[in-house]
DNA sequence: ACAAATTTTTAGATTTGCCTAAATTTATTT
DNA sequence: AAATAAATTTAGGCAAATCTAAAAATTTGT
């Protein structure tokens, strides 16, 4: 059971993408992936992946992908915690928009202090979501998962709230405001244009046409 | 004129010890005495230095010890803004005690994002002292030097108030919230004994006995 | 002034995290 | 079931930051 407080932000930063590409499950990733993912090459995986296995943060077998151990699970909701407190901190106590701050998370999020993180929490009254609708893992490791579907799914007439992005770039929440989404308006399909499934909606007051392109990146919550 | 942004941690951390130790003159300091500091050996200081001086940083000729540029000079004082910054963040807005800040500042004080520094300051309302009573640079390197001594310094019935600590070590900090010493509080010499030093004070409305170690790490501003 | 002590630098390793190129294994086609 | 393609690993190397041991320069003491 090597020490968390000792994992360097390389160690963390695969952890975290492992856990994105795998979910909480143990289905493993593949070392392609992972690269993809990381922006580096499948032998860097490799290395990784064995450096990782020793520590047992994950479990690794070669040419059968890298999937994380109970403690690989907990170090990367430890980290996403992290990252996710510091995005609503960002935004709430320092009017950060919400495409400015991932950037700024990928650094804070690998600031070691437990007591820093619990004081971010309790000065942002125990957040449940990020900015972008991402759940906030708890202490323990807990979080939310909140029922949501993608807008594009929605059938005409349905109608909710919108509750997160699946697609978090700058460029894309930039378009978002721009068009006057936000989370929390309420979002009504009035129409479905077949061949392109492009989308008229409803959003709080005003209509709106928007591209399948988009309405598949952003999630709702649907009424009752 | 090498891009501040791309500095390493570690080029970043030999930057702020050689600004404390040779202050903003270009006073040469010498390799021994960075590498006790920086709790490393001489010749990974030699190493650095060179490469310090490549980047424009300092200047460097060997046997002849590193000094500052003016560039060096104004990265040094970027890290101590946001280390002192976020020691003041941590006591205002976290309730962190002062001798719990300086290892989260050491890890805080290299993130890299001018908007989140300033916002931070903004935040703080402008500090112009950290919790140690240290002076906080301004964005273009300006900072107050108080004028201050040091309460051994102090004669008999002279007396001030305490704006500052010499030591800034946690034990030493506990040991003065122990005593009831705080930044702020009124102080007065009452005696002096000259064998060994120690010192009789007045502070606010106790008195207190007081060795010559603990008078010579406390900072006073003097009465008129 | 010159020998001794001290400081500083150089030379050569080590570790971490990454790379390229080549070899190997697994998956997909015919 | 081969043959081909794709994914993965291995081998060997590189840069950053550190170290130890030895060499060189500087400073100190007589
Ligand atoms: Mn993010
Ligand atoms: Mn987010
Ligand atoms: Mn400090
Ligand atoms: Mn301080």
């Amino acid at each position: 059971m090597t020490n968390l407080f000792l994992m360097t932000r390389s160690e963390e930063n695969y952890i975290k993408t492992i856990f994105h590409l795998g979910g909480s499950d143990s289905v493993p990733v593949a070392t392609n992936a992972i690269a993809e993912q990381m922006e580096t090459k499948p032998s860097s995986v490799t290395d990784m992946a064995k450096k990782l296995a020793d520590k047992g943060l994950v479990h690794y077998k070669k040419y059968q992908g890298v999937s994380l151990t109970e403690i690989g699970i907990k170090t990367a909701l430890s980290i996403i915690r992290k990252h996710r407190l510091w995005e609503v901190f960002l935004v709430k106590k320092l009017d950060f928009t919400w495409d400015e701050v991932h950037e700024v998370a990928e650094q804070l999020e690998h600031i070691k202090s437990e007591k820093l993180i619990d004081k971010i929490d309790e000065l942002l009254d125990f957040p449940k979501y990020d900015p972008h609708g991402d759940p906030i893992p708890s202490k323990d490791g807990k979080f939310m998962v909140r029922d949501k579907e993608l807008l594009s799914d929605l059938e005409v007439k349905a109608g909710g709230v919108c509750v997160g992005v699946k697609d978090t770039s700058a460029p894309f929440l930039k378009f978002l405001d721009k068009n006057g989404i936000a989370l929390g308006k309420t979002i009504e399909v009035l129409e479905k244009e077949d061949f392109d499934q492009s989308l008229h909606i409803k959003i709080d007051q005003s209509e709106l046409h928007i591209s399948h392109q988009i309405a598949s990146n952003l999630y709702v919550k649907k009424n009752n």
